[in-house]
DNA sequence: TTGGTTGCAAAATGTTTGCATGACC
DNA sequence: GGTCATGCAAACATTTTGCAACCAA
């Protein structure tokens, strides 16, 4: 509302990249924009949050989320991902290409990073494990932001 | 009991690397021994059950575990790490030098990988986000493992 | 002896599931 | 209209915490 071109391009990506079959209920598009508009993974209670204090006066359930993150995870939309030095999981878009983020442990903010080390740990692993399909993989730097250590 | 050898490599290990001002209780002890005799990193589960059927018949709560475990993470000796290919955590000895697995999403098999990336990637961390402090990281590799490919 | 450690039970947390109502196609 | 998705509440799994009894130093 605040933004309606902001939210007409929204519109045009759900168009481009919803999931074959897939219904299009009002709780599956906020999940969706969302998960767009965040530059970080987002956990089901950041979702939730962000659906509460959204412009749509719905009610939502954490089922739903989770049923829903499911369920685009299984159609490739979305990469869920455990973070060691938090206890619940985060969900991006996969939309392609995929990042991998540095996780400050004091304020819990994560900056993404601008590399992938995995084709060369794939090629590697032909050689340590063949025969070993590689599916996906996770990396996770963990430390301190600037702002974090001039506080400490 | 039935290796006495093996029994008693251990207990030199425990002297070796028993952090400074830690009470030497049977439970931790049988703790240490179980991470140390894993080629992979185990969970609490895991852990409990590995105690249940060892060769002390002592009694042991979760809740021993987990503190055990927190405790010796806070002391250095153990990692924690966070698969998200699992829904629980698992624990390793550090012992100097770490390990990353690839995963069989199949059979959860963890099978040890002979490369670290992180020197790279830390190094490329100081040009896109100076001033972030790195203090460990986490990499994982999922697929299936040759034995699973073939029951497929 | 004494303070840290344990076992037990209960609580807290994050996530999943059953079921009746409701919404999309 | 029929099917799938939702909300609610209860179940579930993992992990944490409170407390009295216990044990290593």
């Amino acid at each position: 509302m605040s933004c309606k071109i902001h939210s007409e391009f929204h519109d045009d990506l759900v168009e481009k990249y919803w999931p074959e079959g897939f219904k299009k209920t009002k709780q599956r598009i906020d999940i969706f924009k969302i998960l767009f508009s965040s530059e970080v993974p987002l956990s089901a209670a950041e979702i939730y949050n962000s659906l509460l204090s959204g412009p749509s006066s719905e009610q939502f359930a954490f089922s739903t989320i989770y049923r829903n993150l499911l369920a685009f995870e299984k159609a490739g939309l979305v990469t869920k991902t455990v973070l060691s030095s938090e206890d619940n999981a985060v969900y991006e878009l996969t939309l392609g290409s995929h990042r991998h983020y540095a996780v400050c442990l004091t304020c819990h903010k994560k900056f993404p990073l601008s590399v992938c080390p995995v084709h060369e740990i794939t090629e590697n692993l032909n050689e340590t494990l063949p025969g070993f399909v590689v599916t996906g993989h996770q990396l996770e730097i963990y430390g301190y932001c600037p702002a974090c250590q001039k506080q400490a």
